[in-house]
DNA sequence: TACTTTCCCAACTAAAATAGTCAAGATTTC
DNA sequence: GAAATCTTGACTATTTTAGTTGGGAAAGTA
């Protein structure tokens, strides 16, 4: 099962369009400062968002990217299946050939799991987290840029540390 | 999140435990061979499963690995965190610092997804997992070794292709 | 037209994690 | 004392992650 970062950043990187809806096609130049990713691995990222028809491009001065579909209409699972290949949990992919060609002991276990993950992300959708309390507040502090002077020096420190 | 060939791995050898309860210490030899899987690799999974008390040793001939506990008050959750660190999806690992000290834009959405999945791998114990009836047909196949020769010659090829 | 902004794409790379191997040693049984 | 088994730590090859680099193509603006 992949569930990293990749995944997380196209995640978060989707709510920021969505959260920017209405303001015109949204530059990953914007995105990349406000959610502090790389522009060039958003690049990355997104191009496997637009080949998924979860975004739209528009180029040149005053373009950037917008959500493909309704923010009620996209959901969590597919963003990351689009940039991580897949969630499966099984080592065989589904096919149950993990152990000498035939099933291994736990297929059944990381099968079920892996349903289990997909259906819980398939049923949230942007709209959904737009919808949260949590979410709305950092989207604000975001937006405004309030951030607390003392923290400033430790912009780049590894989180978790 | 973290969930690999290691925690499956490790899932996998425990129940070989438990449905050759009863038979006295099983070595590591035993399944190493059974379940398909490096013998020095087990070994470093079951010094942590050790560790946590999930197996109890018996050193010299005869000897092997026996579960630390019974098979239903063992589960699946406690193995895999027993040998892959965490299997948290935040990227703060729950503290809330994941964006310049502040949480980020979807904290919440992968500390619920952490929770739903931990929730539901330590509702699963290896007693559970024996009472399945697919797991009881592979167990079988394993035991009476009657593999289709046609496959022989494809042991060690790669799973998934 | 020239210039700038933006998306687009492919190849490269450093660091980390994964999935092991290898070598030595400690216990126990026979 | 020899063999079987666990125990441990260090080493290693491969893959994945999380990027960087460098070029381009399209579109708007002067």
């Amino acid at each position: 099962m992949k569930l990293t970062t990749k995944g997380r950043y196209a995640v978060t990187a989707m709510l920021d369009l969505a959260l920017h809806y209405g303001e015109g096609p949204i530059t990953l130049a914007d995105i990349a400062q406000r959610q502090g990713i790389s522009l060039s691995y958003l690049e990355q990222l997104f191009s496997r968002l637009r080949r998924q028809s979860l975004v739209a491009s528009v180029r040149g001065p005053g373009g950037g990217y917008s959500l493909g579909k309704e923010a009620r209409e996209i959901f969590i699972g597919e963003v990351i299946s689009a940039v991580d290949e897949n969630m499966d949990t099984t080592k065989c992919h589904g096919a149950h050939n993990c152990q000498n060609n035939e099933r291994c002991l736990t297929h059944d276990l990381w099968s079920d799991l892996s349903n289990q993950i997909y259906t819980y992300l398939n049923n949230i959708s942007l709209q959904d987290l737009m919808d949260r309390k949590a979410v709305r507040e950092v989207a604000d502090r975001q937006e405004h840029g309030d951030v607390d002077a003392s923290l400033l020096d430790q912009v780049g420190t590894p989180a978790g540390v």
